[in-house]
DNA sequence: GCCGTTTTCGGCCCGACTGTTTTCAGTCG
């Protein structure tokens, strides 16, 4: 077990005890241990091996013995008996905003509700507000949440859908009956989420490939296997399609597959303008096929220029690959900082010195720290004095590195009402500004956005963080009025994040084109809170590509000198 | 259940918001 798995086990112990109406101290002692092991340097089964676990703050006898068993068996003392004890259902009604533990056990011991969808009927049928401590608008809100929740229900976010995709195709490309296979789907257009994951092999014998697929250690069920085509459903929950067919027919059946069903659409009216037919067995002209090796040579034979499977939305790039009019979409190698990065001196799990390492280990040229301010005090947020005391040291570090810039950043709160958590004086000495919003999401889209837009022309803000507040598949951001946002940025100079976080990617893709026409800068944030983090960058990279952005569009692209440049100037 | 320590037990991250209630509990970031 990694450290992650063996958090992810403590934290759930922690919800079912507090599900099960048991002390609050104990309960933080797990979810405290669990973010010990989550920030810890080295892997927790070495230490347990070793007899330490009790040396790491946090984790005392008791539990190291705990962890240890876990660590050693797979299984954590009472953990099972517990989860038994509590209806599974209790746990997915926590994650409905608005709803906690506490409520959850009173609305099951009241009213015996067990699952999201009776608990949407009791908020139908006025049961809920009925409730001592509930009222008409909690009902509302847990009713709306319920309906968002139920929305996107058999979704997965990209990175979660993205491990098993590496999985299944590592399985794949070594089986012997294999000629070529690949990711196609949502997942290859790196959309922001995912309900399934859809391959295409090219096979000599499918029968064979079938079986073998349908035997894959992951598999836990098959839906349907035909001769064309093997569905299964994954252990983790997500389904997985393969179409199999000939080689000289992958090309055209990868590009069918890959869709959209738009931009498919419009590839075969392309074709049909030309004389020719497009399915997914292949490119005819009458019935002799034209050879498509792959997918370019498919662009190729109806004169466009290939387009990136990001930008296949049907949104005008098959008019825009026929003029030569794509847009050249950025690529990691383009991207020569990270910004807003966390450390310890928040609520990051790294110190600021590993972190920088790390960054400059994965090429970057700087790296902005952008911790906390003091109104996230949940968050460990940084008071004036404790960002003096950060500088010190980032200028210590800045002088026994020399591979990489520390920028002295900070994240800074946006208030309710788009005043900033530091005075102005204050922020205009630091590097690098992001302001975020944290606090206060029950805004009209009036209100939120005068906020957002007040913060954006403050002289001082470079970026504006992660600019929804949206967490993907549980809970919608503020309303905002895009438009106004991105046209106040467009005028302050302030650049707009675009959060590689995969519960984020805030911005919304959707709307990268309006900024790129407005001039606006995106930067491509990690937020990372671990070194883990860091890594992060590729999904904030695919959903940027997705919404056309170029090199030149990308705030981090630029060079140090470029960077600080802008910095002075924008402001 | 952990920590610090005055080695035996009291305190544990915290402030704001919201809705409900009539003084505060639950939730959130």
């Amino acid at each position: 077990m990694d450290n992650r798995e063996v958090a992810e086990v403590l934290e759930e112990m922690a919800m079912l005890m507090e599900l099960n109406g048991e002390s609050g101290f104990r309960i933080r002692a797990y979810v405290n241990a669990a973010r010990a092991i989550d920030s810890l340097g080295e892997p927790v089964a070495a230490l347990a091996a070793e007899g330490k676990l009790d040396t790491v703050r946090g984790i005392g006898k008791g539990l190291a013995g705990r962890i240890g068993e876990l660590v050693e068996t797979g299984h954590l003392p009472g953990h099972e008996e517990l989860k038994a004890s509590v209806p599974e259902g209790l746990m997915e009604m926590t994650e409905i905003p608005g709803l906690g533990a506490k409520r959850v056990r009173a609305i099951y011991e009241e009213l015996g509700i067990v699952d999201v969808d009776a608990l949407s009927r009791a908020c139908d049928s006025g049961d809920l507000e009925a409730m001592s401590g509930f009222g008409r608008k909690t009902a509302e809100r847990i009713a709306n949440g319920i309906q968002y929740m139920q929305k996107h229900r058999g979704q997965f976010l990209c990175d979660y859908a993205g491990n098993d995709a590496e999985g299944v195709l590592a399985f794949l490309e070594v089986q012997a009956n294999v000629d070529r296979v690949a990711m196609a789907g949502s997942i290859r257009r790196r959309l922001e989420a995912h309900s399934k994951l859809d391959l295409v092999a090219s096979t000599k014998d499918p029968d064979a490939l079938a079986g073998a697929f349908s035997g894959y250690g992951e598999v836990a069920e098959v839906d349907e296997s035909g001769e064309s085509r093997v569905n299964v459903v994954l252990k983790s929950g997500m389904r997985a399609n393969l179409w199999m067919v000939e080689d000289p027919a992958f090309a055209t059946a990868l590009h069918r597959v890959t869709g959209s069903e738009a931009h498919v659409g419009q590839m075969r009216d392309r074709a049909s303008e030309l004389g020719l037919k497009l399915d997914e067995h292949g490119l005819f002209n009458g019935e002799r096929r034209i050879p498509c090796g792959d997918e370019s040579a498919l662009f190729e034979a109806l004169g466009l220029s290939e387009i990136p499977p990001e930008l296949r939305e049907g949104a005008g790039e098959v008019r825009l690959a026929g003029t030569g009019g794509l847009p050249k979409l950025v690529s990691r190698a383009d991207l020569q900082g990270t910004l807003h990065v966390h450390t310890r001196h928040s609520d990051g799990r790294a110190e600021l010195r590993e972190m920088t390492k790390a960054a400059a280990g994965l090429g970057y040229e700087y790296i902005g720290i952008c911790d906390h301010s003091k109104a996230a005090a949940y968050a460990n947020g940084l008071t004036e004095d404790r960002v003096r005391a950060q500088w010190e040291e980032i200028d210590s570090v800045n002088d026994e590195l020399d591979d990489i810039r520390v920028l002295k950043g900070i994240e800074v709160d946006i208030l309710g009402d788009g005043r900033l958590d530091f005075e102005d004086e204050f922020l205009s000495e630091f590097d690098l500004v992001v302001a975020s919003v944290h606090s206060r999401f029950g805004m009209t889209e009036a209100e939120a956005t005068d906020r957002i837009v007040r913060a954006v022309q403050n002289p001082n803000v470079h970026i504006l963080g992660h600019p929804t507040g949206r967490l993907l598949l549980s809970r919608e951001g503020y309303p905002l009025d895009h438009r106004a946002v991105i046209d106040a940025a467009a005028e302050a100079n302030t650049a707009i994040e675009l959060n590689a976080n995969p519960r984020r990617l805030d911005m919304d893709w959707r709307h990268i084109g309006y900024a790129r026409e407005r001039g606006v800068k995106i930067s491509i944030n990690t937020d990372a809170h671990s070194i883990k983090g860091l890594e992060q960058m590729e999904y904030g990279l695919g959903v940027g590509r997705k919404g056309g952005l170029t090199a030149g569009d990308v705030l981090n692209a630029m060079s140090l000198d470029s960077f600080q440049a802008w910095c002075a100037e924008s402001k």
